[in-house]
DNA sequence: GTCACCTTGACGTTGCGTAATTGTGA
DNA sequence: CTCACAATTACGCAACGTCAAGGTGA
C-alpha cells in the first residue's frame, strides 16, 4: 500500500503539517498507521476521507460538525449529488474570494501610498499584474465589475484619466484591446 | 445630535454588544461621547464609520487590517469606487454563503435521520420550507442547481423517486409548477 | 556527524461569547 | 423598589500557528 509522510499529505492537499496534526488530535483525520518509529503515515483512504473534510471546510463547516456528519454517513446518491453541488459552490465562492482579494489589496496599496495621488493607468496595470491578475483575469473583473455597478466602474476608470472613448471601450460600450497592448 | 446607547447602536448593524465593547476596547470604533455617567453614546458618524468597517469585515479583512486602512485613508473617489465595487461582491458572496448553508442543513438533517433511507419529495419540500425556503427560492435553487451540476441535480432528483417526465419538468426542459402544487 | 525530517507537548492568537459583579434611570 | 439597561473585569472557545526539546534516517 501507498503511504505518505504528514508533511507530504500536507502539501498534497495545501495544508499545513500543524493542521493535521490538530485533525489528529481531536479525531477529525486520524492517519491509517504508523510507522514502527511512531512516524504518521497516511493512505489513499485517508486521502479520500480529507478530501471530503476539505469540500466541507470550505462550505465553512465547524471541524466538529464535519465529524458528525462523517461519522453517521453511508454514502447513498443523495449524499454524493448533495456534495457535488457543495463542491461547485466552494469553487464560486473562490472566484468571488480571489475577486475580493484583489480590492482589498487595491484598497490597501493605496493607502500605503498616501502620497501617489494621481495614478494613471499603466501603474494600475502593473499594480494587477503584480498582484496575479493577468488579461483575460482583468477582462472578467471588467466584466463583473460593469455588472454589478456599472456608475462605480465608469468614475473609477475616469479616475484612472481615461478619456471617454476609451472609457466606453473598456465597458463594452465598444470592442477592440485597450491597457496599453496595440495603442494603434 | 441624535445618539444612541450600546444596544440601540448594535442592533442597527446586527451585531451583538460585546462585538462592540471589544471594537472600542482595541480602538477600531470608539463611540462619539460617553453620558456623565460614563455610558457610550454612538452617533451618525460613527454609524457611518460602523459601516465601512462592516463592509470589510464582510470581504474577510481582519479587524486590525481594517484599523489602518481606515487610519490613512483620505477617501477620494477611486476608494469610493472600490469600496461599492466591494460591497457588491459582499452581496453576491451572501448569496452563495445561504446555498451553501441550505445544502449543508440538508446533509446534517440525512446524517440525523440514517432510518430514513428512503426520502420522499414532499418530505424534502416540508425540510426545505422548514429551512426557509419559498417557492420562489425552490425554484432559483433549482436553476442554479442546474447550471453548476446538471448530472448531480438529475440523479438527486431520480433520488427522490420523481418520475423522468418530472425530472426533465423541473430540470427546465419544460415549463409549469411542480413540487406537489397542483397536481392536475 | 550533518541535516532534514519526524515526535509530543505547551503556549499565543483572533474575534468574539458568557458570566460575575456592580452602577444607573424610568 | 424593581427592572431593564449600563459598566468593567475576566475567563472560555475554535482552529490553528509557533516554539521548545528532543528522536530518526539517508
Amino acid at each position: 500500500v501507498k503511504t505518505e509522510t504528514i508533511t507530504a499529505f500536507a502539501k498534497r492537499f495545501n495544508l499545513s503539517r500543524s493542521t493535521l496534526l490538530y485533525y489528529d488530535r481531536i479525531g477529525l483525520l486520524k492517519p491509517g498507521g504508523k510507522s514502527d518509529t511512531g512516524y504518521r503515515l497516511y493512505n489513499e483512504a485517508d486521502a479520500e476521507r480529507m478530501q471530503r473534510i476539505d469540500t466541507f471546510r470550505k462550505a465553512g463547516l465547524s471541524l466538529k460538525a464535519i465529524k458528525e456528519i462523517m461519522a453517521t454517513n453511508a454514502d447513498d446518491s443523495v449524499e454524493v449529488a448533495l456534495e457535488h453541488r457543495l463542491a461547485c459552490l466552494n469553487e464560486e465562492m473562490a472566484d468571488l474570494k480571489a475577486q475580493q482579494h484583489l480590492v482589498v489589496q487595491l484598497l490597501q496599496r493605496r493607502g500605503r501610498n498616501p502620497r501617489q495621488h494621481g495614478v494613471d493607468v499603466f501603474q494600475w496595470v502593473k499594480m494587477l499584474e503584480e498582484a496575479g491578475m493577468d488579461e483575460q483575469a482583468r477582462r472578467r473583473w471588467h466584466m463583473s465589475f460593469e455588472r454589478d455597478a456599472p456608475e462605480a466602474h465608469d468614475q473609477f476608470l475616469k479616475s484612472l484619466g481615461l478619456s471617454d472613448t476609451e472609457v466606453a471601450e473598456i465597458r463594452g460600450l465598444s470592442s477592440g484591446d485597450w491597457a496599453g497592448d496595440e495603442p494603434e
